[in-house]
DNA sequence: GCTTATCTCTAGTAAAACAGTAGAGTATTA
DNA sequence: TAATACTCTACTGTTTTACTAGAGATAAGC
């Protein structure tokens, strides 16, 4: 039941890319996406590309360039960016909304695997379609500022003005 | 997310078992559990050897030899099979209870993705880990009979006994 | 005690997926 | 025009997956 290192890759890279909006940073390159945990740059880069080609992101070259989100992040839901890099949620072909395929029970409609397997796919899509990039990165900001964490990717000023909105 | 070949078949053979000790048939042998659905016997038969190994099936060599389920049903979980079988079922590392691993994150006390990822995990493991063999097995054969199927691997004995006993 | 049916053990293997690397090319800006 | 940064394509090493093959051990029945 493994999301792949490119899907967990990807997932990080909305995220930080959407913290970083938040923060009054719309810009980040791939040096500064990679440099903290050091992640393989080119490797990176492949990802990137596909959340562009998906249309999630935008991109710049050059001088003052890098990547920055440009689908709405509350119309972007974990379940289908999952889908577009590691495939179908579902464990087994035969539950899967979106890519059916016959397994080897002979009878569907009797088969205690499947039945069981769904409430797995069921379960798995429930939560990853039903939040978005924008729920993620507002609970992570969230979170951060209740620990006193520092923020990542922010300039000194836009973490004033957070901690102020924040502020209840 | 997926399930492998490997832990669907070892899935399979097992409610297949289950099912047959049901219906007054303990004993299958690896021609039975694959001709049906022709799966590749060998591949199988190692299958069979790793659920004998862990405990959950017994073999008897020989003529009149064959697989036969040797746990108790209801203490046998979907979870620890898969486990067994494809190993833990957390999506990431840095979420798993039976084999923690530090991910590519800084700080997992404030990784959306994590966050994510652990309700994910949870909810795939409250259900296998919450249903048994003895679960999947009994609302298989209520739905076989439901439908007015065909049991599998039964004696016509045992299936007008079992038609009586299920009968409100 | 021989034959037949069955599980058991070990090794091998082809193909795909995974996780990157490498490098030349193109666009943008100062 | 120099520097920066994305882009495109190809390649590669490792691991996993899904088997296949075959010899060996064991049990039952004649």
């Amino acid at each position: 039941m493994k999301l792949s290192k490119r899907g967990e890759y990807g997932l990080r890279m909305l995220i930080n890319l959407g913290i970083a909006q938040e923060l009054g940073r719309p810009h980040l390159t791939i040096g500064e996406l990679t440099e903290k945990d050091n992640l393989p740059e080119k490797f990176i880069a492949q990802i990137l590309a596909q959340l562009k080609e998906a249309g999630y992101l935008g991109a710049r070259r050059g001088k003052l360039g890098g990547y920055f989100i440009e689908k709405p992040m509350n119309t972007i839901t974990i379940g289908e960016v999952v889908r577009l890099i590691d495939g179908p949620l579902a464990p087994i072909g035969c539950v899967s909304q979106s890519a059916y395929e016959p397994c080897t029970c002979p009878d569907e409609a009797h088969c205690g695997l499947r039945m069981l397997m769904l409430d797995v796919r069921n379960a798995i899509a429930n939560i990853l379609d039903r939040y978005t990039l924008a729920d993620v990165v507002s609970v992570t900001l969230r979170k951060i500022r209740r620990d006193k964490a520092s923020f990542p990717f922010a300039t000194v000023d836009a973490v004033n003005v957070l901690q102020e909105v924040l502020t209840p």
